[in-house]
Formats: structure tokens, C-alpha cells, sequence
RNA sequence: GGGUCGCUAGCUCAGCGGUAGAGCACUCGGCUUUUAACCGAUUGGUCCUGAGUUCGAAUCUCAGGCGACCCA
């Protein structure tokens, strides 16, 4: 290991004197690879291009034989084969006699290097450059992952997503796509008339959703601080303050475990239309989601693990009682105490949670239990229990329910939306319950945040809100079985030990 | 939090109670149509850690560490 690094400082040192590098200032490439590949498609076996060419890139594999050699050579955009023939080369190199000997024994895998030649295309069929000039662009001095296995070890493509990156066009179509989503998502809002504020990070009261917060500290306010736990309570007080559309797209904290679909640092969008109430947001899911399936896929028909997904809207809503009834032949409505629910469950073999300690709590135990997992195709769920949904808006008609959808696609929680809660004495009271719950011992319950009701009491228009967790949709229009996929550079364990990269 | 599996050369892995192995990579030599190039040679090890069983442990037992997958 450390052998490699000393014999490519070695060589570094021998490009140095020889006035290359080893670190260039700059390169002007005429072309990207892939243009190269797909302009030249016609040119025929063993023909030659005129044209002069410079692509500058990574050294992905040498073949050296004699007086020949074969590297390929990848930019942002693929591959393409170097042909460096020591005649050619040494004839338009005149101030190096020994330019092949070199290229080919200064010049490793994993080197950045630029080079200028014209355009050949190999007996054997392969688009080529044939070298007339080369240079070093920075020497690395560190070995790339094995050429035929790549990164096997799944940790180190999270620890060292760079090299994964490098070896992987998979990985890198997979974080393209999460940029053309997140672009084509803001165009989509923009173009509507949203507006992107920021909110803050550093919050003294953490609200808006159900999780434990990071904890930090301000040195000169002496002041304990949370990251926060969701944008909705401050996008909120923007509504209140006249902006009738606005939305922030950007990085949420919880305190929690991490799986294949949670990561303590996650991407959301939460988006806030006055004058609009939950079936619109279903609506404009439906639309939003769906124009950005089609930027990113290029239809709304995907595959995700094997599933076929049709994303192209309406997609189908039903409530969470037909959904339980239809699942468990139970019906939550005709329950008239906690005990007559928990009893019917337990006759179905559903499992009784403790903490749900109402009709309501169970019913969403029930949908969990039975229901969750088979929401394949998008589907609006709708009409939540009160207790579980703090910042919702009663139901018009249904007591005890509020106006609150999720939207579930492969068996996952995608996305969030409410008529929300504008009248500030019940949603007073409706904190002020959480936070007994929290004080009873539930760190996950919501706290009162008194400026947050005040805000609705100097008056918010009737509001219909919507949160979309980014890295989930990601996953799905990438098909990725991981959020850690999604994610450049997921939350790991540091390492520890005499081997720790830092 | 529970279960299953894994940890041996830089990488991918074999070895499962008796001298530590292969392929690739690296280094050196050869080679003008290769693309996992090929041929030859040389390098390269805290077998995750600790304790135990044994004449003898990479191998068996126990504990711990780290990771992967599944479940909650």
C-alpha cells in the first residue's frame, strides 16, 4: 500500500523533471467523451478521422505491449480509448524523445491526464484518440478499486463515495437524477408563483413534526438550540405575513436510528398555499410528482425493484378506515372505547400497542400492521385520526378526524399534507396535549410554541400544506433500494483504529 | 433492540485442527490491434481483538469490536 504511494511520489518527481507537473494549472478539453462517441458513430473499422481532438479525464485501464499501448481514458461523461503508438507519438513530440517510454511508465490508473491527437477507430471497433501529445494533469498516489470488481465493500462506497463515483456510472446517473429533480421541482413551484424562503436551522423550539431533535449550543447568547425538525412552524408565520405561496426545499434533522429508509439528516419539501385546503394538494402532488418523474425518467411509468409504477394522475384516494376494513374486516367506527378496538384487534391477531392509547392511535396501528406495506401504486390515504395529527384542521364532517392526507408509493410514507389548523385556541390546545404526552415521557411529542400562536391569532388564511420527503422520491425515480444510495455522503460511524481515514 | 451472515495479502476470495494459498493489483523483463490484454519473474500477512480448549488454533468454544441483510 504504502510501497504504491512511494513509487508514484517517485514518478511524480521523475514528471517534475521532466517539466510535467505533476499538478497542471489547466487544460482546455476540445470535447467531452460522449459527444466524441455518439458524433463519430459512422466512422468505419481501422478508418482515421481528420480531426484534432483534446479530452482530458481519468486514466481508467493501461494495456501496454511493446511499442503500443491501449489506455482508456473517462471524463464526467464515459469512456474512450487512448491509441498510443510510440512512432506516431514520438514524431509529433520531438521535444521528448522518450514521450512513450513516459506515458506509458509515468502514467498509472487513476491518473488525470489530458491528451491531443485525432480520431481512430481500432480494427477491432473502437473509437479512439491516437495520441500526438499527453499531459499530466495531477499524478494520484492512491491505487483505484479493483477494475473487474469495483467496490465490493458497501461501507467504503458510503466512506469514500469518491471512489465510487469514479467507478461507478451508476452512481453518478443516480445523484444526476437527484439534481434534475430537485431543479426540475423548484422550476415547477417557481413557475407557479411559490416562493422560496429560507427558514431557520438553529431553532430554540423545535416543532412541526414528531421526532427528537439534535441538541447544540450558542456560545455568545449562552443559548441551547435545536436543529431543526421540520419547516413547518416558520413557513407558517410567512403565511400568515401575506406570502400566499411559499415553499423551502432543504435539509431536516432528527434524532433517530438509521435504515435503509432513514438517514438523521434528510431532504424535504414543504410547500404552503393559502386559500387552498387538502384535496388541492392532492392535486397539485399528483401534478408535481408526476412532471417530475417525467424530467427525470422520461416517462411517468417506472420500475421500481422489479415493480411496475404508474405515476401519471389521478391517483387512487381512499380513507384510512376503508383501507383498515377492507384489509381487516374491522370497522373503526362502530368502536366505542379503547378497550372494544384492542379486544376486536387481537381476535385478528393484530398486534396492541401500548402507547396507542386510543381508538384513533390504533386504528393508524392497524394500517400500519396491515395495510402500509401493500400501497403500491400511489395512493392518497386520507382522513387521519385527530390525536396522531396535532397541526391538522378538524374534518368538515367527520368527528374526531382531521383533513390530513399521506401518500404512500411502494409500501413507503412519500409524502404528507393538511388542511391545516388555523384557528388558534384549538390548536392551543392541541400542543398543550402534546405536551403533556411529553411530559408523561414521550420525547417525540410536540411542545407549545407560544410565538407560533401568536402568529395565528393575528390570523392565517385557510391554508392547505404539504411535505414531500425528497430522498424517498429520489429513491424511487432511481431506483434505489437504499436512502444511503440517494445520499452523497450518509451519516456513517466514524472510523476508529490505526486504519481510521478520518 | 432481536435474528442471520461476514471479517485471511492493496482488492476479490479459497483454506475449516498439522509449514499461510490463488487470481488480480504493485515492481521488473518481453511484446505494434488490445479492451478483465497476454507470457515470464519477484514482492507482499497482527488470518478483526481478547480469553479459553488442545502437544498444536486462521480453523473449535466464549466474550468483545466493526459491517451487511432481515425483523421491530
Amino acid at each position: 500500500m504504502s510501497d504504491l504511494r512511494e513509487t508514484r511520489l517517485e514518478k511524480a518527481a521523475a514528471l517534475a523533471a521532466l517539466g510535467q507537473g505533476p499538478y497542471a494549472l489547466r487544460f482546455e478539453p476540445s470535447h467531452r467523451t460522449a459527444a466524441l462517441q455518439q458524433d463519430h458513430a459512422d466512422l468505419a473499422n481501422g478508418e482515421e478521422r481528420v480531426l484534432e481532438v483534446a479530452v482530458a479525464g481519468r486514466v481508467m485501464t493501461r494495456r501496454v505491449m511493446g511499442k503500443l499501448a491501449f489506455f482508456t481514458l473517462a471524463d464526467e461523461t464515459g469512456p474512450i480509448q487512448l491509441f498510443i503508438e510510440k512512432s506516431t507519438l514520438e514524431a509529433s513530440m520531438p521535444e521528448d524523445p522518450e514521450a512513450f517510454a513516459h506515458l506509458t511508465s509515468l502514467v498509472d490508473a487513476g491518473d488525470l491526464i489530458g491528451v491531443q491527437g485525432s480520431l481512430r477507430r481500432t480494427d477491432r471497433g473502437e473509437l479512439s484518440v491516437k495520441v500526438k501529445g499527453w499531459a499530466m494533469l495531477c499524478k494520484s498516489l492512491q491505487p483505484l478499486p479493483d477494475k473487474w470488481h469495483g467496490l465490493a465493500d458497501v461501507e467504503k462506497r458510503y466512506r469514500q463515495r469518491y471512489l465510487d463515483l469514479i467507478v461507478s456510472p451508476h452512481t453518478r446517473e443516480t445523484f444526476r437524477r437527484r439534481a434534475v429533480a430537485v431543479s426540475s421541482m423548484r422550476r415547477w413551484l417557481d413557475e407557479r408563483d411559490f416562493l422560496e424562503i429560507e427558514t431557520p436551522v438553529l431553532q430554540s423550539v423545535p416543532g412541526g413534526a414528531d421526532a427528537r431533535p439534535f441538541e447544540t449550543h450558542h456560545n455568545a447568547l449562552d443559548l441551547q438550540l435545536t436543529l431543526r425538525i421540520a419547516t413547518e412552524l416558520h413557513l407558517k408565520r410567512l403565511v400568515v405575513g401575506g406570502f400566499e405561496r411559499v415553499y423551502e426545499l432543504g435539509r431536516i434533522f432528527r434524532n433517530e436510528g438509521i435504515s435503509t429508509r432513514h438517514n438523521p439528516e434528510f431532504t424535504s419539501v414543504e410547500i404552503y398555499q393559502a386559500y387552498a385546503d387538502y384535496v388541492d394538494m392532492m392535486v397539485l402532488t399528483e401534478q408535481l410528482i408526476a412532471h417530475v418523474c417525467q424530467q427525470v425518467c422520461g416517462s411517468t411509468q417506472i420500475n421500481y425493484q422489479g415493480t411496475d409504477i404508474e405515476l401519471a394522475p389521478p391517483w387512487r384516494r381512499a380513507t384510512m378506515h376503508e383501507l383498515v376494513q377492507t384489509a381487516t374486516g374491522l370497522d373503526f367506527n362502530c368502536f366505542d372505547s379503547r378497550e372494544a378496538a384492542a379486544a376486536a384487534m387481537r381476535a385478528q391477531q393484530l398486534e396492541v400497542p401500548a402507547l396507542a392509547d386510543s381508538v384513533g392511535r390504533l386504528l393508524v396501528a392497524a394500517f400500519e400492521q396491515r395495510v402500509e406495506a401493500d400501497l403500491i401504486q400511489p395512493t392518497f390515504v386520507i382522513d387521519y385520526p385527530v390525536e396522531n395529527s396535532p397541526l391538522a384542521r378538524a374534518h368538515r364532517s367527520k368527528p374526531g378526524m382531521v383533513e390530513r392526507f399521506e401518500l404512500f408509493i411502494v409500501g413507503r410514507e412519500t409524502a404528507n399534507a393538511f388542511s391545516e389548523l388555523i384557528d388558534p385556541v384549538d390548536q392551543r390546545q392541541r400542543l398543550q396535549a402534546q405536551q403533556e404526552r411529553r411530559a408523561a415521557g414521550d420525547d417525540e411529542a410536540q411542545s407549545v410554541d407560544e410565538d407560533f400562536i401568536h402568529a395565528l391569532e393575528v390570523g392565517m388564511p385557510p391554508t392547505g400544506g404539504l411535505g414531500i420527503g425528497i430522498d424517498r422520491l429520489v429513491m424511487l425515480l432511481t431506483d434505489s433500494p437504499s436512502i444511503r444510495d440517494v445520499i452523497a455522503f450518509p451519516l456513517l460511524r466514524p472510523e476508529t483504529g490505526p486504519g481510521a481515514m478520518g
